[in-house]
DNA sequence: GCATGGTCCTGACGCTGTAAAGATTCGGTT
DNA sequence: AACCGAATCTTTACAGCGTCAGGACCATGC
């Protein structure tokens, strides 16, 4: 192609993207998932979606906002695939529990990236990033209610204590799992039944399979 | 100064630094724990050691290498510190097991840069860094042992799950209180307590005080 | 006294995040 | 239909980054 500066107005792609935003998320994502949190570049991600080095610009603050959004959409699917399980565990809360910790615990095996992502520091600080901390804050809440109802009778300090100790475990577990320094104690090829043995260990509830 | 080329020998820094190596090391990791990880440039560490950008790599073969050896540092300094919690314990092999978690979680707590440093995912890769390996893994031992010595008849597979229920519970305690993310559910300023209230929800050992 | 090799510096390359200024196009108002 | 403001995108530029090549310095062993 000779002439690169006058391409047919049917051939080259509009001025305006149309989708922008959505597009660099999905790229930012796409990369993220590839190469790692850390090799992403927003001059990257502008190229493959097919714009300049300054457009992303226009719709993100700056780099850290654009990771921010793939993360908060991280947290919405951690909670679509969180209330998927505890759907599919039916009625018994502590059988939900155990069902949502392993849920938690393999989403992170399954998007080790995408977790790494979510984990990073930079977007726990409360308030930078409020649609951020909405999703993330809304990705927790099946967890803390599934301890709730396995306690019902307890006080509320003892209700408390159970949740931080679920939350702690699953997210170490996910932690752990999703870099894959689990492999030498568990199973990783049966994640679920691992966290199950896991989970187990707490005194939630009186487990009845054992 | 109007003659920059030719200060006097004795004012001048020795064109041998003499320990250049450690004090790259302590620069980076004092950048580390006062801007975080990322906030880490070579260029600034050589600055802060008062040598050239070029310099570091006469020490080490790229900037992986030098914040795997702060790491590899922190690590050293984690066992020590589990160590000495453990020695303070005394002999019961459940109290020591619960200083030993009280004592990850809170040098956690008390570097979270380091810690977090220590976390980073590009020296997980196991092989990469040798010296840093066998630091983790002996960091991770006491733990392991005192697990161990809490269940002394039980089958190699109960020991191994206890273990890793006790690590991914401490481990996710660590990172999320670290990240000061616990601060809604666990009282932040006793960690140890909280540490404690934490690891008796573990079915490990008959927990005495209740 | 001189060569060797380790330690350090200067200068350069391509990459990064981001700002400023100009071009293009969309949507709504006359 | 003509216009104008606002939104979107491009070009250009700057400083800082990790890293490398080539040269300067100097302690050590013959």
């Amino acid at each position: 192609m000779p002439d690169g500066t006058m391409r047919p107005t049917a051939l080259r792609a509009p001025y305006h993207h149309g989708g922008l935003e959505a597009a660099l998320i999905a790229a930012a994502r796409a990369i993220a998932e590839r190469d790692g949190p850390d090799g992403v570049s927003l001059r990257a991600v502008a190229r493959a979606a097919g714009v300049s080095q300054a457009a992303p610009y226009h719709h993100f603050a700056d780099k850290d906002a654009l990771l921010a959004a793939v993360a908060a959409e991280g947290f919405r699917e951690l909670r679509a695939a969180l209330l998927a399980r505890a759907e599919a565990a039916g009625g018994d809360p502590f059988e939900r529990l155990r069902a949502l910790a392993a849920g938690y615990v393999g989403f992170a095996r399954a998007r080790p990236a995408l977790f790494r992502l979510m984990e990073t520091p930079a977007f726990q600080r409360a308030g930078a990033y409020r649609a951020l901390d909405a999703a993330r804050q809304k990705s927790y809440l099946p967890l803390a209610d599934a301890v709730a109802e396995c306690l019902p009778g307890a006080s509320r300090a003892k209700r408390v204590n159970a949740c931080a100790a679920v939350w702690s475990l699953a997210h170490g577990m996910a932690i752990l799992a999703s870099d894959g320094r689990l492999g030498g104690l568990v199973d990783l090829s049966d994640l679920d039944k691992a966290t199950d043995a896991l989970i187990r260990q707490l005194n939630i509830a009186a487990a009845p399979g054992a």
